[in-house]
DNA sequence: ACAAATGATACTATTATGGTATCATTTACA
DNA sequence: TGTAAATGATACCATAATAGTATCATTTGT
């Protein structure tokens, strides 16, 4: 069982490369090199991510994606919703006849208990944050690096 | 996203009404009758169950299940390990060839603690917690209180 | 006009899930 | 000792989700 599914894990990155970009307009070209996901796939990917707001895509040549908000707004709970629907972990599997059994409605509970921590965390994972360490090494490398 | 799919529901269930015939053997047909699951399907269910230590079996007429072990030594990690495989939310999209993203290994960091925290709480989730609630209200029907 | 980009969308392949179906084996007991 | 009642093993099938492919339409800079 995967939490994560492809296309989430291909976004992300995918936000990732182009938040790295400072603002640059990227094309979906450039990604594949980078990230090596298969073209076709990506771009569906690309037009999901423009569609739901989280990239901002101009057209025509010249043309590319860039974020369409603050990366520090773009948690992993809201692209896992995009890519693999609301996650439940907790669906009853006797939704429209009546729970035959009490005892799995305990059950329920306690699954519940546990989605609300996992959507909890999830939300709490964001783009910035994943990127904010390797940024301040960068950071630091640069400083020895280039001194002009 | 499911956490729980239907034969490990299904196994539950079945172990629970088990659990209720103290002791007395169960045949695959009464179960069938009391929780309306598909014969086959069910049938598929509860000789894993009994391959994997939790059920035993007796063959020939007369024959049926019961309790391997103490109810409170059943737990829903050990189910969802037999019917749905080693629980994973974690596995890592690029294993072969080298992570090609560092910052998506920092997420692995926060999702491996993601992890271990539903895998602690399903450990938790045993069949005699699940019961003992209901049992109490038995006794406090019939007022014989043989426990020891 | 044309090349370079994305948008929309329909199709396909693979895998996991949720089952069926069949035959073999064991056992109680009439 | 034969038969019915039970489980064991296993091969098969149907559906849905995942992971992709393929194609054509649209926009835009030069």
């Amino acid at each position: 069982m995967k939490l994560i599914t492809r296309n989430t894990d291909y976004a992300l990155r995918a936000i990732c490369f182009v938040v790295n970009q400072e603002g640059r307009v990227v094309t979906a070209g450039e990604l594949v090199k980078k990230l090596r996901i298969p073209r076709p796939f990506l771009r569906k990917i690309l037009q999901s991510l423009n569609r739901e707001g989280i990239l901002v895509s101009t057209k025509g040549s010249g043309g590319g994606f860039y974020l369409a908000k603050p990366a520090k707004e773009i948690d992993l709970l809201e692209l896992i919703g995009i890519f693999q629907g609301h996650l439940t972990l907790n669906e009853c599997l006797f939704k429209k006849l009546a729970c035959p059994n009490v005892k799995t409605c305990k059950l329920k509970k306690r699954i519940d208990k546990i989605e609300t921590m996992v959507l909890r965390e999830l939300a709490k994972i964001n783009v910035a944050s994943l990127l904010s360490e390797e940024r301040l090494n960068v950071k630091k490398k640069d400083h020895q690096d280039r001194s002009g």
